[in-house]
RNA sequence: GUGGGAGUAGCUCAGGUGGUUAGAGUGCCUGGUUGUGGCCCAGGAGGUCGUGGGUUCAAGUCCCAUCUCUCACCCCA
């Protein structure tokens, strides 16, 4: 037997309404707030993420579904979002035509992951991007979208962590302040920390490690190299938060593990699931425009998962409805049975849910499908019903069965009202 | 990449210390009604016991290897 590949995962009818459910509310929930859909290629140029997300990320060092292509280029099945907005962004300098644009996606991304519970190697995710406002009410805006979101649908238990990483300048400052406090300790750290001191030293600080996190104690903290603008910027899309009733706490360790993050950075957690619990993480990217090619331009956004989403949605499905066939059409005889496809054929044509049976089954069987599909009535034809130009209608609920001629089906139909 | 748990019917799972034709529930099909579903009753189909090797008179059961699923670490959505 050929199984679908690890970490890929069929949907199958039972789960696909669920989908379904999500992506209409996700539709409707943006054009609220007036933000436009895109949609980019489901491959790129390896350069794309390896400039956009960083070289040293763990996406990008070891987690891409990479190829060369038959024509020599080398491609990258997309394992994020946001560079391949950027880089659509800049190719149809969209920045032009409007001063700022509001963007939302839905879309698959693959990475190359050991698979556990809220991950897979296969997976979706949506977002939006906000272009061209360095103000503090984009953060805010980008932030309530999300949370307002998760809480519009249902989801309790939401925790909203926000940081400041401070603008490049603060950054580098910390960063060096921060290799020097470490550097004495340098040999008592893990290896991958010690290639972090190399090439991500920010990185360190989210270790489990405890007697690296004993050493960290005493390290210096980000929030003291903020400059007096990323300062005031930071305090700004809190007070907006305020404003907005979203609860937040700060964490001054959460580094997020994607390159491109300036000032503000964020993450949505829920503990209805497992371990990987984080349902959503963005902020804001003020110079990833420029380095993959465009003109400075600052930017802000997020990515959820919508498996995750599912999986903390599942513990209340009652809102959820199946919908099932309204008509299941009956033929008894082989005389009978084109006739029951004709039928079919006009009900549809006026706006009813109607299905046949394939297998030339007993009117026996036949109601049990009927029955097994929760369908509102069934259509019985035999010979008789046919020579007469009648059909018999029957309330699958009370079992009440009436003979209906055939030009008054429809109205008779309608009046049910179902 | 590393570690824990699990693989027996479509699904959920039983199968002490090896012992005849491998079971249950549920689902599916048929019948109990010449053309009437649900409930009930009866019958039926459906299994390479994950795979390969080994020990043994005998392996679902013991040993080794391997694959898959799953949870967790790492990291992320």
């Amino acid at each position: 037997m050929i199984r679908s590949v690890k970490g890929t995962h069929d949907i199958l009818p039972d789960q696909t309404w669920r989908w379904r459910k999500i992506e209409s509310s996700l539709h409707g929930f943006m054009q609220k707030y007036g933000y436009q859909e895109i949609r980019t290629p489901a491959f790129e140029k390896t350069e794309l993420f390896s400039r956009g997300i960083g070289e040293e990320t763990d996406i990008v060092s070891k987690e891409m579904y990479s190829w060369t292509d038959q024509g020599g280029e080398k491609l990258t099945l997309k394992p994020e979002l946001t560079a391949p907005v950027v880089r659509s962004f800049i190719q149809h300098n969209l920045g032009s035509q409007s001063s700022t644009n509001r963007l939302y996606y839905m879309d698959t991304l693959f990475r190359r992951e050991r698979p556990q519970k809220g991950r897979t190697r296969q997976f979706h995710q949506f977002g939006v991007e906000v272009f061209g406002s360095e103000h503090p009410e984009a953060d805010a805006e980008v932030i309530a979208i999300s949370y307002n979101f998760f809480k519009t649908l249902g989801i309790d238990n939401l925790t909203l962590t926000l940081n400041s990483i401070g603008s490049d300048d603060c950054r580098n400052n910390y960063r060096n302040e921060l290799r020097n406090y470490l550097k004495p300790f340098l040999s008592d750290l893990t290896e991958t920390s010690q290639n972090r001191f190399q090439n991500n030293p920010l990185r360190i600080l989210d270790t489990k490690i405890e007697h690296e996190k004993e050493i960290l104690k005493n390290a210096p903290e980000i929030g003291n190299f903020l400059t007096v603008d990323d300062k005031s910027h930071f305090e700004e899309v809190k007070s907006l938060l305020n404003g907005l009733s979203i609860p937040f706490s700060i964490q001054s360790q959460m580094v997020r593990g994607l390159d491109y993050y300036t000032r503000t950075t964020y993450e949505i957690s829920s503990t209805a699931l497992g371990a990987q619990d984080a349902l959503c993480g963005g902020g804001r990217y003020d110079k990833l425009v420029e380095t993959l090619g465009g003109k400075p331009t600052p930017a802000v956004g997020f990515a959820a998962g919508i498996e995750r989403l599912l999986l903390a949605l599942e513990l209340k499905p009652t809102e959820f409805n199946f919908e099932s066939i309204q008509i299941y059409i009956i033929g008894l005889t082989e005389k009978v049975r084109s006739n029951c496809q004709v039928i079919a054929q006009d009900l549809r044509n006026q706006g009813f849910s109607v299905s046949t049976d394939l297998l030339r089954r007993s009117l026996k069987s036949l109601l049990r499908e009927a029955n097994r599909n929760s369908v509102k009535v069934a259509i019985i034809i035999g010979d008789d019903e046919l020579a007469n130009d009648i059909v018999q209608v029957k309330d699958m609920e009370t079992g009440e069965q009436t003979t209906v001629s055939k030009n008054k089906l429809t109205e008779h139909l309608t009046d049910l009202d179902f």
